[in-house]
DNA sequence: GGTTGAAGCGCAAGCGATTGCGCAGAATGA
DNA sequence: TCATTCTGCGCAATCGCTTGCGCTTCAACC
């Protein structure tokens, strides 16, 4: 069905019926009924194709994050998609597992869709597709990767922020050997979060030792690392990891090695995902809001109706730090070969 | 960028630079250097309206799923993009959250986009949407709701198969009371799921007794489902979930009442997604290959390069059954008062 | 009653590609 | 050498829709 069919059935030209169908134009309220009537009648469905063609956009937004499976990423989409279908916009999702390849490709496929606007929400960065991005025309927004542009809006994470905090939160907790769990640590903004970890232990010197392990951005990248931490010799009374995701894992490696959380060992995530309270035991972790970022992000590319979309360039979201109950005083001493059973756990 | 502007700096036809592009037709070997060098410099990028709109159709799948939180439905998605990626197409996503009125509206918008291909893994059925679809000239595969057509293939899940196979398993461990706790009883597939654990029970007369709770599908309708169950004063020896998803909350809401799972209470869950095995205890549940499923889909949907794609049009997945480490012989007799400690757990 | 202005609608030019057809010129065969 | 077949490439139509511009028609106003 094409606008032309109804166009001869409505005994009117395409361009009429075309104005009909998008609200736009003055058009007779006789001819408008009879024209959407036809068109239900004849199940029209608009030609997305030829429609952007001819109009230059398309309501749709672009989102390109590193990994949909990690429920951050998709709370992230989610928040935008809510935002996005209310303004009468779509939303389109691209993966890139981390590979600098993929957002290139990703990208390019988005920028050929003529799209409204794209969101990169991601970790690892390509930097000639940023640099183009930059400067394109269309407005984009940057997570944690990012560079300034004339239409580029900037969102970021304080994570040192949260890091500090959970650091320490434990350090008061008596624990002074803490390790690090995380995932592509070759990627820029995921080494940032390390050295904020680093950073922020390097600020107690009295008897802190610390110890790193990477997986993959995953349970079973979080259980692999516990594991090679553990064999690795260092003991620690603490785990901290880059997000809730993998410290899902590393509770089970843990759990599996006989020692028990928080009495033997404190484990922490990131991120706050809905799945941390579920753990066993819950999480303790730091809250990104993502609602925040979703809602920073549909705000900056979505038309918006009162202030101008150039409003804020830079956008910092601050963490704040969840206690619950996967943390708690650093074990007394002797960690004791494992196999020792668990006790008590609080509620 | 045009393909008229690089036909222009080739000094050829945009005729030629496109089949250069694509790769069709005869094109000499200078030239094609040419234009191809010249492509590159400007940073060409085909426009994927124009595209679509003269060639018809546009490289990209759709697929529609219910719930993209759940991790059934994304492992699904992942294996069917990796597919697509493969040869060379796109996919795109759309979510419905099980409400039929979103199903219309995803598919009103893969309709649109003239794709090469249509899946819908939901749940929700909207019978004119269906029908609708299973007119189309466009190849659609269709997930537990389906119905036959000339360009459908239709992919189910035995559930029933499973559902038995779980119960069975419970009788023989000596539960006689099991509930069965579930999302959205009004959706049809959802319901067969329902009624499968009931024909699997009613098979067993001697003292049996079930329930059921409903909740939202995420862990958070199973807790509520749980508490909410527990309240009704139904004291079940084993708790059979509709899917791992909601297990996860089932088995928190167990944890919080001070019930031990298995000591007290068993739990099994359904689809065996990867987080199962780090729930705490690892889940027993039946494992629901998506794998298999995301391949037929594919294979349905993309132009296969040996057998014609219209090979098979009725695919049925068998699901097994996985134990882990929620599962135990039934608790011996009174269930006794909540708050009791939970002893040794297995490996 | 003639002038004016707005309302209602059609014309036609694109938007940026793809593609069947046809035409030169080169290669091939007799 | 002439006829024939390829090769390489351009022409122009087409895909379905949007939109600026301009032409009627008709009510309103002086």
């Amino acid at each position: 069905m094409t606008l032309e069919e109804i166009a001869r059935q409505a005994g009117v030209s395409p361009s009429t019926v075309s104005r009909v169908l998008n609200d736009t134009g003055r058009v007779g309220e006789r001819t408008r009924a009879r024209v959407l009537k036809i068109a239900k009648a004849l199940k029209y469905r608009p030609d997305i194709h030829a429609r952007s063609l001819a109009g230059g956009s398309s309501r749709t937004l672009g989102v390109i994050v590193s990994n949909l499976q990690n429920p951050f990423f998709l709370d992230i989409f989610r928040v935008i998609e809510a935002d996005a279908l209310q303004a009468g916009y779509a939303v389109v999702v691209a993966n890139t597992d981390y590979r600098p390849k993929q957002l290139a490709a990703a990208t390019q496929w988005m920028l050929g869709h003529r799209l409204a606007g794209l969101a990169l929400v991601v970790s690892e960065k390509e930097p000639a597709v940023i640099e183009e991005l930059a400067g394109e025309e269309l407005p984009v927004v940057f997570y944690d990767v990012g560079s300034p542009g004339p239409n580029v809006t900037n969102v970021k994470t304080d994570y040192y922020r949260g890091m500090q905090r959970v650091v320490e939160y434990l350090y008061a907790l008596g624990h002074r050997r803490m390790a690090f769990v995380d995932h592509h640590a070759d990627l820029q903004p995921l080494q940032d979060r390390r050295r904020s970890f680093l950073k922020a232990v390097a600020r107690f010197s009295d008897g802190m030792a610390s110890a790193e392990a990477h997986g993959s951005d995953s349970p079973d990248g979080g259980y692999q690392a516990t594991r090679s931490l553990l064999d690795s010799g260092f003991m620690p009374s603490a785990i901290i990891c880059v997000n809730d995701f993998m410290a899902l894992g590393v509770l089970r490696a843990l759990r599996e090695h006989g020692l028990a959380v928080p009495e033997d060992v404190s484990v922490v995530g990131y991120d706050n995902i809905s799945l941390s309270k579920y753990a066993a035991p819950a999480l303790t972790t730091v809250n990104v809001p993502r609602d925040q970022i979703g809602h920073a992000v549909s705000s900056a590319l979505l038309p918006s109706p009162g202030a101008s979309r150039d409003a804020v360039r830079d956008i910092v979201i601050h963490p704040e730090l969840i206690v619950r109950d996967s943390t708690g005083p650093a074990a007394v001493l002797s960690p004791g070969p494992p196999g020792g059973a668990a006790e008590g756990r609080s509620s």
